[in-house]
DNA sequence: TAAGCGTGGAA
DNA sequence: TTTCCAAGCTT
């Protein structure tokens, strides 16, 4: 069959949606402005499988933005567990106490308001605005711009974010608010499940006979090559090791139970717990033993440096 | 603007 | 084993 000459991208990606999305808790239709933006955090740089659990442990403890704001920050780092980047749950605490002080409790629905927010960017205030209040509004991560890139620009890969990307993706949208919301869903869902960054599954693509990467014939991707991210030995791996010291600890920790957390090199020990201290992730409390923020301190005669 | 920031599963 | 990658934000 001939295909009609004005089928749009959308067109194809809402029924597709319909059919095949996952059922993602966070999709729910009763979940509220607040665990969708809870959803949106956690899975910054971090994939559903681990987000999900807990995400359930989040939403059955903190309900509404006061409930998390109330929490003491130790907790709540504690509860954001090995999710990673934990400075993500700083601020996402953050974030809670100015929609619970100036926002009535309630999630803003505008891109500008929620753009205000602690730990909230580009991505992060449209994927609310969209998913949680049904609004028209380009949503651009790193999926989505891979679709783009290949649907409509016939290349293997995404470069770097642009200012090109919103308007380019805006103007993938229906002009219905619903439709357009649901299509942002459906192109990162596309990108996420099936135009996927290694091993497309083309043959399972609705938009297959749309994509310009399929007429040019799937040129591989051409540019610099991308320097890797290495892991073992960096500041990162050091910090994290730090940090899940005092997860595990029922309260402060004396300086030892640290240094044994990183022998390899003293003095970048010393900086990283140095960095987490500036960060708010880490506190020393006046005898000298460090903590999660905002950890309630043992008053029995436990520690007594006099002894 | 580019670098820094966690973690772990899959290729 | 190593490398790549996953719904980014901040400085």
């Amino acid at each position: 069959m001939t295909l009609a000459p004005d089928t749009t991208l959308a067109d194809r990606l809402l029924p597709w949606y319909v059919a095949h999305a996952r059922d993602l808790p966070w999709r729910h239709a009763d979940v509220t402005g607040w665990g969708v933006l809870v959803s949106e955090i956690m899975l910054q740089q971090t994939p559903v499988a681990r987000v999900e659990p807990i995400w359930h442990e989040w939403m059955a403890r903190w309900p509404r933005p006061s409930d998390l704001a109330a929490a003491p920050t130790a907790e709540v780092l504690r509860a954001w567990g090995k999710l990673g980047y934990p400075r993500r749950a700083l601020r996402l605490q953050a974030a809670a106490a100015v929609v619970a002080a100036e926002h009535d409790d309630v999630v803003p629905s505008d891109v500008e308001t929620l753009l205000a927010l602690p730990g909230i960017g580009a991505y992060t205030a449209r994927a609310v605005a969209a998913f949680a209040y049904g609004r028209r509004c380009p949503v651009v991560d790193t999926n989505v711009r891979r679709v783009v890139a290949r649907a409509v620009h016939g290349r293997a890969e995404a470069g770097d974010a642009s200012a090109r990307d919103l308007p380019e993706t805006e103007a993938l949208l229906p002009l219905d608010d619903a439709a357009a919301a649901r299509t942002s869903a459906a192109l990162m869902e596309l990108g996420a499940t099936v135009c996927v960054a290694r091993g497309p599954r083309c043959a399972d693509c609705p938009v297959h006979d749309l994509c310009a990467w399929q007429h040019a014939g799937r040129p591989a991707r051409d540019g610099p090559v991308k320097k890797a991210q290495r892991w073992a030995g960096t500041d990162r791996q050091v910090r994290g090791r730090l940090l899940d010291v005092l997860r595990g600890a029922p309260g402060p920790v004396e300086a030892p139970a640290l240094e044994s957390a990183w022998l390899t090199d003293p003095a970048q020990r010393a900086r990283c717990l140095d960095s987490l201290l500036v960060d708010g992730l880490v506190e020393q409390l006046a005898d000298g033993r460090f903590a999660l923020p905002g950890e309630p301190v043992d008053t029995q005669a436990t520690h007594d440096p006099s002894s």
